[in-house]
DNA sequence: TTGAAAGCGTTACCAA
DNA sequence: TTGGTAACGCTTTCAA
């Protein structure tokens, strides 16, 4: 016969202790407000030990009337070292503040019923990457009690502070470069994976603005993450009549330049490279990638930004621009 | 003036459609112990939506004794494609399966104070990655009403499920290659960024076993994800003799073989290289990349092993190996 | 210094 | 078909 064990709650430890669940809260919270002797103080603790009393988060917050809990939906897509670092940074940052940061898995949900999935838990603040939230779901969140509602994206939604990761002047970047190294036959590679919509426009849309009333074409090259769709797309190039391509990021612009390369397309003489995300391994390459370094704002920043929203929830949203763009010109473009 | 709206309860939804709470909770979870009329249904719907009701998790949970949060701490290194692509699939089979799940952020906490916090949540399952859970843990997270508790690592804990991941077998797979193809005198790539020993450590005593009894040595190589630091190591690559290196995983890999093709020493000629985890950027390296490949488990697989557990929870611990290593020979080895 | 009791938002049992 | 009520585990106010 197998021994369910119960999970000892407070009042558990209140008869072992025997004191009231009062004075277990008081003396496991250390409240100063109250002060316990120190014997009951001991023998509180010593019946909590014993017990292997844990407190319910649940219970707790539901009497508090909120949390600490910070929400983030987790990411869909594979994220790369840039962000993920960023998010590292960033829950190190929120857990000295004494938050909870919490990734949520928001599988098949859509928008508001997203939304609405988050405002179950009753996070004291939302941090939502990507696009994926409407003022319909800031309004959602915030009547939920949500004193922050904070968006990391292309985007600023009405209602949310916004950190504007501008991926057009990632493009805008590349774009200039490249016309600036005389290149005017100009192909941007668009991801044909699903999901990167959200970047791969903004990134063409940049190139484009920043040749609009030049001399320059800009094409765009639909590109699978496969060698074969690479090489379908270098066996045409010649008669493409490119010079140049902006290739999305560092690793679909390795994945080309070895296409290229066995098609015999010489770069950069005969068609300048450049990625994006300033990858280690674009380093590696022969010749070395050319790339757009980005800057992502720090996630004590960022931790620091929530903190002050929930502090003061009436305030003002901010809205941020905080993506740096830069080209780190190597040998391929 | 701001207007704070509160947060809208079912008592608030009541109200407005004139019912009792209960009624609210009938209709809202469609219990079919009871028959609601038609108009009081819609009047109920129709409240909540107006007032933008929201069920509280936690209330829920509080009463129901139980909930359906499967947690898992966040891993705290950036996390390759194979391994965030599982995590992905497992997010969606556990979402089929009507189980929410949730990445914790666990910084700076440590063994068992780490799995109280976890436990704080009261989840019905937990997903531990890594080795950073002992027996206590286990018992912690039980006592608070985990019904599963699953690790995926290299090793098992008393109490708890396993999911092997047997990075020994990468490391046998790859030492017993380099021996096949002849060679000798093995190196063994060693990172030096802290959070990989989990499973370096695990990756060289692989090569080590499999050579073991052989005429083999293997030669321990420190080294950094920088290319200075693959610079040092290749500059004194003649003097140390080896003719075989096991990188770590392709991304080591791909940095040192630069390192040795710009010191003038040819792979796989001179040294034969392999990595391990299979990218697609190997695969576009001259010479392409040889390579580990790793099997994971299917998300699904895990799901189903979860639910299982959660259904009942007195079985044993059950205890798989899960990962696949095989041997992908390109051109450098 | 300690204890009794109320209440946070839900749901489920029992009555009406 | 609907409503009242108790209970989940915890904290906090008020009294003793």
């Amino acid at each position: 016969m197998v021994q369910i064990p119960n999970t000892p709650t407070s009042a558990d430890v209140a008869r072992l202790a025997g004191v009231s669940r009062a004075t277990v809260s008081y003396v496991l919270n250390n409240t100063s407000a109250v002060r316990i002797s120190e014997p009951t103080r001991r023998r509180v603790h010593e019946a909590a030990r014993e017990l292997g009393y844990v407190p319910h988060a649940a219970a707790r917050s539901l009497r508090a009337g909120h949390s600490r809990m910070v929400l983030m939906p987790a990411p869909a897509i594979p994220v790369g070292p840039l962000y993920s670092g960023f998010l590292n940074e960033l829950q190190w940052a929120l857990g000295r503040l004494d938050y909870t940061v919490v990734q949520y898995g928001t599988v098949g949900l859509q928008g508001d019923e997203a939304a609405r999935a988050w405002a179950e838990l009753r996070p004291v603040a939302v941090l939502v990457p990507g696009a994926d939230l409407g003022p319909q779901g800031v309004g959602v969140l915030k009547r939920s009690g949500a004193r922050a509602v904070v968006t990391l994206g292309p985007g600023s939604v009405d209602g949310a502070h916004a950190l504007l990761m501008d991926h057009d002047a990632v493009g805008h970047c590349a774009g200039a470069h490249l016309y600036a190294r005389g290149r005017r036959r100009i192909g941007v590679v668009v991801p044909e994976e699903s999901g990167l919509e959200a970047y791969s426009r903004p990134r063409l849309a940049g190139v484009l603005q920043a040749l609009r009333g030049t001399d320059a074409t800009v094409t765009e090259l639909p590109l699978a993450y496969t060698e074969e769709s690479a090489a379908r797309l270098a066996v045409r190039w010649r008669e493409s009549g490119l010079d140049a391509v902006f290739a999305y990021n560092d690793e679909y612009a390795m994945l080309l330049m070895r296409a290229l390369q066995d098609e015999g397309v010489r770069v950069p003489e005969d068609v300048a490279l450049i990625g994006a995300d300033d990858l280690m391994l674009g380093r590696l390459l022969r010749p070395r990638l050319s790339t757009v370094h980005i800057d992502l704002p720090s996630g004590r920043d960022l931790a620091e930004l929530v903190d002050r929203a929930v502090r003061d929830p009436s305030g003002e949203p901010e809205v941020h621009k905080v993506l740096g763009a830069s080209v780190v010109r190597r040998e391929s473009s």
